[in-house]
DNA sequence: CCCTCATACTCGTATAGACGAGTAGCTAAG
DNA sequence: CTTAGCTACTCGTCTATACGAGTATGAGGG
């Protein structure tokens, strides 16, 4: 029935006293390192794993789910397990909220993305007001309640990230802020129109893996963490009037940061 | 033989398509997130949730396999799986390499660690000359030869992060860089009293699942992915000096900044 | 009292089999 | 030519069983 997978992978050690399955893995994984399988490749099926290596269905699948869970593969149903390709990614530059970076019309999102020559999406937009969680609470100085702008970014189809902004509410309600659209140069424009001009930001960076519904929202194939970047921005008088939760997909994005030495 | 697992675990839902692992799954999740299982906690053994859910134990084994990639769970081989506690986290403040933090005799991971109550610790370090890899070397302007200087941190016995220096080697040799203990201040002292003031870092971060052989050097669970940073060092004259490649346990760290708004 | 050892539990590894469900390609009917 | 359906392949789910290996506990011997 089923070709042979090529003289790519060799034969298991019976003397070794590594797991079998750990060691289809290992020459799986090797024969990816090596570039013997491509990007986006099609590794061997199953059953042409079961026979190559003369072990059970199951054992080859234990070795194909720690390729997965090491995000170097990704399995498809009905057509087979991939070699993971590794998408663009999208460099965020510590300066992106600089006030000389804000647009005229456009978000920086959508400018930066158009540059890259991929297409920009901003998606399930929701505006509400509600009670802040403790911890998004603390940082804004304890407001009763906040004002919560919920949105999803997508670069050519592929949700990539997904952000909420919380706003102490005495601060947003009434003002363009509390509507879908911000306007021209975002909400940062507009608080520093409100009389609140920006003196920094605070952003904390924490890894680690996603929750169901990140999953789903964020259509993550497993193996893929996520990048938490929660950032607090101040104005002139040290009063915190924005935090912003965002959870990116980690395949998609590099942090960059530029720091003083003094 | 095995007792009931108390009454924290519902029964399945026969109508459901949602599959039955993903359904214990869920299941147990929800007894986490609820504190129904507290951190630490001994989860029901394979065999009683075999009983209690009326499946086989691959079952059960899918489910909890579900639980530990997603970094809620992990097992321990002859005891049993345990509610994953979440380890003290260090952060990183974004003026850690500012001079005035430059202590006199201590490393800042020993000033820091002491500070917060951990015992600190540094580990097989190791100090060569060698070809530099083609990333690091367009980061230093391309020299022919690196000083490598290699090092992995530990927190109260607990790997935590493993870093790796690489200076031009022009620039290191025969200086007490290229030795062991590179002096009170550490090399970044020693760069400034070469006359290589310096002006700023650049600093990338980036998270993805840890290799196999990271797994073993940092003692990861399965479940934690690692943040890396990759952060290089310029002189005022614009030279690079110095690329420092770091990874870090993701459940260990939270990486803070601070951006002007300007 | 301490140590050893048996034992019963834990999870780890592996087999063999079954059926379901998604995909792709070919074939035959329209 | 197009389309509907068959078929063969893919991975997904689940059962039942077996043995191995690490851990804890208590009983028994020293």
């Amino acid at each position: 029935m089923a070709a042979l997978p090529s003289g790519i992978l060799g034969a298991l050690d019976p003397t070794s006293d590594r797991a079998v399955f750990r060691q289809i893995a290992d020459q799986i994984r090797e024969a990816i390192d090596r570039g013997r399988f491509k990007e986006g490749a099609k590794l061997p099926s199953e059953s042409e794993l079961v026979e190559h290596f003369g072990v059970s269905r199951m054992t080859v699948r234990n070795a194909l789910s720690i390729l997965q869970s090491e995000g170097l593969a990704s399995s498809e149903h009905g057509r087979g397990v991939f070699v993971r390709p590794r998408p663009p990614v999208r460099r965020l530059a510590s300066d992106r909220f600089a006030r000389r970076h804000r647009d005229q019309g456009k978000s920086a999102f959508t400018v930066e993305a158009e540059a890259a020559g991929s297409k920009p999406e901003v998606d399930s937009l929701e505006v509400r007001e509600e009670k802040p969680a403790p911890d998004i609470s603390a940082r804004l100085g304890s407001p009763r309640k906040v004002l919560a702008r919920r949105r999803r970014y997508l670069l050519d189809g592929r949700p990539v990230e997904s952000a909420v902004s919380y706003l102490p509410l005495d601060l947003a309600r009434g003002t363009q802020i509390a509507e879908p659209n911000p306007g021209p140069g975002g909400i940062y424009a507009r608080l520093e129109e409100l009389g609140h001009r920006l003196d920094h930001f605070d952003e904390e960076v924490r890894a680690r893996m996603p929750s169901p519904s990140e999953v789903k929202t964020l259509r993550l194939s497993s193996g893929v963490p996520v990048i938490s970047l929660i950032r607090t921005a101040y104005d002139t008088e040290g009063r915190a009037v924005e935090v912003c939760d965002t959870v990116m997909a980690a395949d998609a994005y590099v942090l960059a940061y530029q720091l003083p030495a003094n």
